[in-house]
DNA sequence: TTGGTGACGGGGA
DNA sequence: ATCCCCGCCACCA
């Protein structure tokens, strides 16, 4: 059992699919912690870039994204979403309804 | 152990 | 939509 909270989440984001988005809360509520969208935040931001975590597909719940340093520069995050097709609802608002990812199917264990 | 911090979220004005 | 405030959580000095 792995009570590393960080590893949970970096498993769980790795499984969003290419095209589909997820939120903060989202994660935290598929790890079992409802409230823990904060701590999903302060994960995502030492995710060790040689693990591939696709990071860029967590966003906001109202479908806006993260600040635009936190990616290396501005509308990096933006562009490579459009790149794997993720639908937007304008310029800075990812298309929620259609991009939102299911969530795993499984039981994500604490 | 305590306290500060932040890639959050929800509610109210 | 925008701003503000507050509760939550894991981390790290």
């Amino acid at each position: 059992m792995k009570s590393n909270f960080y590893e949970r989440v970096y498993t769980v984001t790795a499984e969003i699919p290419e095209g589909k988005v997820a939120t903060y809360g989202l994660i935290a509520r598929w790890l079992g912690k409802p409230r823990g969208a904060r701590a999903v935040g302060w994960a995502l931001r030492d995710v060790p870039t040689d693990l591939h975590i696709p990071a860029h597909r967590v966003i906001y719940r109202d479908g806006s994204l993260a600040a635009s340093e936190v990616f290396g520069g501005f509308g990096i995050q933006k562009e490579r979403l459009i790149a794997e097709g993720v639908p937007f609802k304008d310029d800075d608002h990812v298309d929620m309804k259609a991009a939102v990812w299911e969530g795993p199917l499984h039981v994500v264990d604490e």
